[in-house]
RNA sequence: GUGGAUGUAGCUCAACAGUAGAGCAUCAGGUUGUGGACCUGAAGGUCGCGGGGGCAGCACCCGUCUUCCACC
């Protein structure tokens, strides 16, 4: 069984300090949950993660059960087993991937109403061929039409979704019994409920609709639940509507034992709104995880909204490309995202480490300088250089904030933090 | 020595006599339930050199140099 029991409530906001107890161990809250997709955070082994002080790791049903196979894993002792982690584990439904992936997701460049580009912030949308709000990057019309032309959709059914694998194209079936039985044999702590997934260019009633049915799989995925030893996460829709919003948080509070906010957003702002609207109707004694948030700033303010638990491709992403992390005192802002470009000329004759003071071993053992070469050069452990300080400054900075929570000067650091 | 090619951005190459471009490299950005992927922007030119005809030349004509190929 998977218990959760608050520690500390902030003073003056809605920051919590909490413990979730897992059959695998205990994961203080809140945590950054590193995203191993594939069974691996890339480029980082299971005992980087434990000397990084990581506490539990994701990886993705849609993509575990394309390879190697649900049937694999359970053969194998399961997943924390097979991955050679000892720790606790958690497996997203796939929903999410079954769009980001099978049917129609493309990087594009939004415009607004006004014609301005939407570039800061998320530009992962959802689209079918019709939607013709959207251009591509600096591509003419016919080139944008060709490229959407090729997408191949899923098809949204009732209870389930036909998609198209990534990988070969081969054609799957996917629903709330599919995904409950494979997390189940993969044997995670805990697991996902199987969501479907707007694109915030919707309309009221579409996404409406939307929303109905991540309900009604909501509730499919918890009558396929055989094993009790599992949390189940409830999955929250609506877009940016405020009522879907409030609607989905109080259904998904009633029906799970613990809950999750996912989606895509078009500004920070419509991030921060879709929290103050949903986290009052969850009963306090849940845990509560933003699906796939955060940045540096997005931590602050979710756990500052009453979030415990956070993941986010950014950190190994971001330390693949030369994105890296660095705190206050060397120059990381809102505006920077906290981060510094480490290809960039100006390092090529720096001695000092990626963010002088940062205790991990990479900021205890190299230059910038010598970093900047593994970059421009495309050598391997330029990526795992990258991804090992990204991890361990994400995860140690949310356990910094937990241990401010305790201490009762969240606030403080917050705002030595200029958020 | 003779004949034929060749010369344009750092590199590899485009450009019908009518505003000299692309790819790569460089520089600067972007990336939120993973894409070792991709995208955006910038900088960069005495078109080998000299002359000629022509409203207008990277392009045509003459000379010259470079590099390459073939032949003697």
């Amino acid at each position: 069984m998977v218990s959760f029991q608050l520690l500390a409530k902030d003073k003056h906001s809605k920051a919590r300090a909490g413990v979730l107890k897992t059959p695998h161990g205990e994961i203080l809250t809140p945590n950054f949950n590193p995203v191993g997709t594939q069974g691996t955070v890339k480029t980082l082994s299971s005992l980087d993660l434990k000397e990084i002080g990581a506490q539990i790791v994701l990886s993705n049903t849609y993509h575990l059960n394309l390879r190697p196979g649900a049937q694999v894993i359970k053969e194998m002792g399961g997943l924390g087993k097979f991955m050679g982690w000892k720790g606790p584990t958690m497996t997203d439904s796939g929903g999410f991937q079954v769009f980001s992936l099978g049917v129609a997701q493309r990087k594009v460049m939004l415009k607004d109403s006004r014609g301005s580009k939407i570039t800061k912030f998320s530009k992962s949308v959802f689209l079918s061929p019709s939607d013709t709000k959207l251009l591509l990057p600096s591509v003419t019309k016919t080139r944008a039409e060709k490229e959407l032309k090729k997408l191949k959709e899923a098809t949204v059914k009732e209870d389930g979704v036909w998609f198209y694998s990534h990988i070969d194209g081969n054609k799957h079936w996917f629903d709330a019994a599919v995904s409950i039985s494979l997390q189940e044999r993969m044997g995670a702590d805990l697991i996902v409920a199987f969501d479907d997934h707007e694109s915030p260019l919707w309309d009221y009633e579409t996404t409406k609709l939307s929303v109905e049915r991540t309900n009604r799989w909501g509730i499919a995925s918890l009558e396929a639940q055989k094993r009790k030893d599992q949390l189940m996460y409830g999955v929250v829709h609506g877009g940016m509507y405020e009522d879907l919003r409030k609607a989905s948080a109080m259904f998904t509070d009633k029906h799970f034992p613990a809950v999750s906010i996912g989606g895509s957003y078009t500004s920070k702002e419509v991030l921060y709104k879709t929290l103050d609207w949903c986290v009052p109707h969850f009963q306090e004694d849940k845990p509560r995880h933003l699906l796939g948030i955060g940045e540096v700033q997005d931590l602050f303010e979710g756990i500052a909204r009453g979030m415990d638990f956070f993941d986010c491709v950014a950190p190994t992403r971001r330390g693949r490309h030369g994105s890296l992390y660095i705190s206050p005192q060397n120059g990381g802002r809102k505006e920077n995202n906290f981060k510094l470009l480490i290809q960039n000329a100006k390092y090529a004759l720096d001695n000092d480490p990626i963010d002088p003071g940062c205790e991990c071993m990479v900021c205890q053992t190299y230059t910038r300088s010598y970093i900047r070469h593994l970059f421009v050069a495309d050598e391997i452990l330029a990526q795992r250089l990258g991804s090992y300080h990204n991890v361990y400054f994400i995860v140690n900075l949310v356990k910094r904030i937990r241990e401010a929570i305790l201490e009762g000067s969240f606030s403080h650091l917050k705002e030595a933090w200029g958020i």
